[in-house]
DNA sequence: TTAGTATTCGCAAACGGTTGCAATAACTTT
DNA sequence: AAAGTTATTGCAACCGTTTGCGAATACTAA
C-alpha cells in the first residue's frame, strides 16, 4: 500500500488524473509477483486480475496505463519471448534481464556488464544506444548532432 | 541473377521445394536495396514487388518464405524500429545492426564488439546469449545442462 | 455545489504478424 | 506421359497490441 504511494504523487504532479483504472492496475503491479514468480507480469495477467476489481476495464486501458506508467520511469518494460511484461521499476537502480529462449525465466543483470559496451559504441561510432532496457536501438551522431527529437519514450 | 544460385542449391539440397513465389522472394531480397538503400527491405517492401511479378501472392506466403530462408541461413532479420526487415546474409561473416531511434537509419555492426559481452554472461552466468542477430535471450544454464530443446529457429 | 472543460474511458476497428485448413501444385515413381 | 504423394499455397480467422472516436468522468473554478 505503502509502496506505490510515491507513484501517485508522480502521476498527480505531472498533471495526470487519478482514475479508478489507474490506481487499479497501479496496485496490481505493485503487490503481484504474477504467475511466473519473477517480479514482473504478462499484460494479460495484469489485465484477468483488474477485471476482478473492476468489471469494464478494457485491455485497452491496460496497455494505455502501462505505457503511461512506462513513461513516467514508474514501471519497466519486459521483452519475454516476444510477449510484454511489465515491473515496477526498481528503486536500487535498474537491471537488465536475460531470458531464457527455452523456459521463459527472466533473470537480472546488472547495468555493469554493458556499461563497457555501451562505451565502446560511444567512442567507436559516436552511437549513443537505449540500454536502460535492452534491445539495440538508439539514435546515431547525425541526428544527436542534428538535434532531431527521437519520437522515442523518455518523457 | 549469379548471386542467389548458391541460395536455390541449398533449398534443393534441403528437399524444399522450389515454388515461383519462393524464386520471386528470393531474387526481390538478392536485388533490392529497398526504400532505405540500407541493403535490407521490409516485410511490405517485399509483398509489394512481389505482387507485381505474381499477382496472387499472399502477405503469408511472403512471411513463411522468409522464415524458411532464414532457417536455411539464407537471410537475416533486422528489427528496424519494431518492424521486421530482411536482407541477404552477408557471406563475409554476419554483423549486427545499430538502428537510430530517430531516422531509422542502420548502421552494420561487427561482432567482434559483443564477443566480450557474451564471453561474460558466459563465464558469469552460465548464459548462452543469442548474439547471431541481437535482442539479448538466449538459454540459461539450467536449460542447457537439461537438454530441453529451445522452441528457437536454427534448423 | 454546481457548471464547465479537457482528459480518459470503453468500444470497435485496425495494425503487423501467425496459423489452421482445404485446395493446389511440385516433385517422385512408374 | 500420367498418376500418386506430400509440401506449399491462398484464404480467412486469429493473435497481441495500438488507435480513432464519441460518451463519460476527474478535476478546476465559481
Amino acid at each position: 500500500m505503502i509502496k506505490h504511494e510515491k507513484a501517485i504523487e508522480t502521476l498527480r504532479l505531472k498533471g495526470h488524473r487519478l482514475t479508478p483504472q489507474r490506481l487499479i492496475v497501479l496496485s496490481i503491479i505493485a503487490s503481484g509477483e504474477g504467475t511466473t514468480g519473477d517480479g514482473h507480469m504478462g499484460v494479460d495477467e495484469v489485465f484477468q486480475a483488474a477485471k476482478k476489481a473492476y468489471p469494464y476495464m478494457d485491455i485497452a486501458t491496460v496497455y494505455r496505463t502501462l505505457h503511461l506508467f512506462k513513461g513516467l520511469g514508474v514501471v519497466t518494460e519486459v521483452a519475454i519471448g516476444d510477449r510484454l511484461h511489465f515491473e515496477l521499476t526498481d528503486p536500487d537502480g535498474h537491471h537488465h534481464h536475460m531470458v531464457c529462449r527455452a523456459c521463459n525465466g527472466a533473470f537480472n543483470l546488472s547495468p555493469h556488464y554493458l556499461a563497457e559496451f555501451r562505451d565502446t559504441l560511444n567512442k567507436e561510432f559516436g552511437f549513443e544506444p537505449d540500454l536502460e532496457h535492452f534491445a539495440v536501438s538508439g539514435v546515431c551522431a547525425k541526428c544527436q548532432e542534428a538535434g532531431v527529437k527521437p519520437k522515442g519514450n523518455q518523457e
